[in-house]
RNA sequence: GGCCCGUUCGUCUAGUGGUUAGGACUCAUGGUUUUCAUCCAUGCAACAGGGGUUCGAUCCCCCUACGGGCUGCCA
């Protein structure tokens, strides 16, 4: 095959969000695959709506990502001049004409249609037309869109994904490539741009299915080469509409600070429409760079289950090295545990890593290593006092005091110590010192806790207990 | 209305002209664990409906229903 070429194309009009995102993802795959370009086209061209931020925003989405794209950003604002120049050319050829019809006209026509139960079809008026004719209308200030002369037959193309669509022209209606201020439309720019920019694949949403043979006939007017197609399924919110601003969070940037990495999310959306062929479901970004095809690709849309992306980030941060997480932590909270040495921070994470599902777990289970002071609760009273939690720890307190060393040995020793005196289980020696060293009830392993914290520290948040529930 | 596309457990999906329709997430139950979480085991749970074709259809064909897209001088 030759190496291909693709884009992704989003509009500045918002952030990247989730769907967005798959898009660029199975771009990007596929052209790391088959060691071709993947190009970042932004499509400008609105200018109400297009935003600079945006822009920015989206490339950053797309950096965290790790999705990073070759040669410069194209921006489709800056090829006018091209989209004009092809319009002429079409006009000259005869494959495109000016249309005289008002947007009035055409709107009582469609009512009128609509009326009688008829299907609405843009009449041809005026496709014949003469040049001196369609002069004198322009000597008389009526203004004039262009559109493209359909052809009689058929458009079809062969969708890698949803296999070969067959359109009959006679349902196309010649279509405006240029409208009456003389901006071009977006079925026309579109391809215009893809032509330019050589894309050999065009991999976007399914929503686009009805316009690529439109897309196809401009490449056919300008006898160029018609580019391969795969149209990927919709993601859809859990109300199965198609995933837009109103649901819960479809921006990616708002994922990254919810605490989940981009291997996660790459992994995620990877299996929203496709699936590796194999039962495996946890995958790096090399692993599916091999695997990726579209002959797995699904053509049912696919609903953003986050539970599923919750579950995956827990499978991450399980095989993740505390190191690398300590790493991503820092990119979303510089300050994170900035009181503290990395080898710390990364003996806190392995503690913690394992009962997580995600970096904020992570960072809030974590707490309890890196403050000054315990914050102790009223909840725990009654363990506390009815529960003769209070004894407990003292009688530990004491006997860790005379303890020279510091190991889980020793802390093992002095806990077996306070049970037989106190003629109790583990769990009950266990429950009052949590709370007195953590503030909580839950979280890593007792011992391992003491340890990492220290005698000094265990002995002073022992001691600050006692204080607080006596 | 017209054209195009889709429909397997709640969700993501595998699958084949003959299967106990498989896996994963969720959920439930049990177990391991010093707590929580993890982990392990078990369980609940699906071929949209109707016609064909066929000895036999989840699978092939047709229709219907439902959902989506396009039908714009939006992208």
């Amino acid at each position: 095959m030759k190496k291909p070429v693709v884009r992704f194309a989003p509009s500045p009009t918002g952030y990247l969000h989730i769907g967005g995102a798959r898009t660029a993802l199975f771009n990007w795959l596929f052209a790391r695959q088959n060691n071709g370009k993947f190009l970042l086209r932004i499509e400008d061209t609105d200018l109400e709506r297009s935003k600079i931020e945006y822009v920015d925003q989206i490339k950053n989405a797309l950096n965290w990502l790790g999705m990073d794209w070759d040669d410069d950003i194209i921006f489709q604002s800056k090829n006018n001049s091209n989209h004009q120049k092809v319009i002429k050319e079409l006009i000259q050829s005869g494959d495109a004409y000016k249309c005289f019809l008002t947007k009035e006209e055409l709107d009582n026509l469609r009512i009128q249609a609509d009326k009688n139960k008829e299907v609405f079809r843009v009449p041809r008026t005026y496709r014949d037309t003469s040049e001196e004719k369609q002069n004198e209308l322009i000597d008389e200030g009526r203004s004039y869109t262009i559109r493209l002369k359909v052809p009689e037959g058929i458009t079809k193309f062969k969708d890698l994904v949803f296999g070969e669509i067959i359109v009959d022209n006679k349902d196309l209606d010649d279509f405006i490539i240029s409208r009456s201020d003389g901006s071009p439309t977006y079925n026309f720019v579109v391809a215009i741009d893809d032509i330019a920019m050589d894309i050999s694949h065009i991999i976007r949403g399914d929503d686009h299915i009805a316009n690529t043979p439109k897309q196809i006939l401009v490449y056919n007017a300008l006898k160029k080469n018609v580019p391969i197609f795969a149209h990927l399924p919709m993601i859809l919110g859990s109300d199965k509409k198609r995933l837009s601003k109103r649901h819960a969070a479809t921006n990616v940037q708002e994922y990254r600070d919810k605490g989940f990495t981009p291997d996660s999310i790459i992994n995620y959306l990877s299996l929203l429409g496709w699936n590796p062929d194999s039962n495996d479901e946890i995958f790096n970004i090399n692993e599916l760079i091999k695997l990726f095809n579209f002959k797995q690709v699904q053509k049912k849309s696919a609903v953003f289950d986050e539970k599923k992306l919750l579950w995956i980030s827990g499978q991450k941060m399980k095989e993740m090295t505390s190191k690398d997480i300590l790493k991503e932590i820092l990119l979303i909270d510089k300050a994170w545990g900035k009181d503290h040495n990395n080898s710390y921070l990364e003996s806190v994470i392995s503690l913690t890593k394992d009962r997580s599902k995600n970096l904020i777990d992570i960072i809030d289970i974590s707490d309890i290593f890196l403050i000054n002071e315990v914050n102790y609760s009223d909840e725990f009273k009654s363990i506390m006092s009815d529960q003769n939690g209070t004894m407990i720890i003292k009688d530990f307190l004491n006997a860790v005091k005379i303890e020279e060393s510091w190991d889980k040995q020793t802390v093992e020793k002095v806990f077996e110590q306070i049970m037989n005196q106190h003629d109790i289980g583990l769990g009950k020696v266990m429950k009052p010192l949590r709370i007195a060293i953590s503030g909580i009830s839950y979280g890593p392993g007792i011992f391992d806790m003491m340890i990492l914290l220290g005698k000094d520290l265990t002995i002073n948040r022992i001691t600050n207990a006692i204080n607080f529930y006596k």
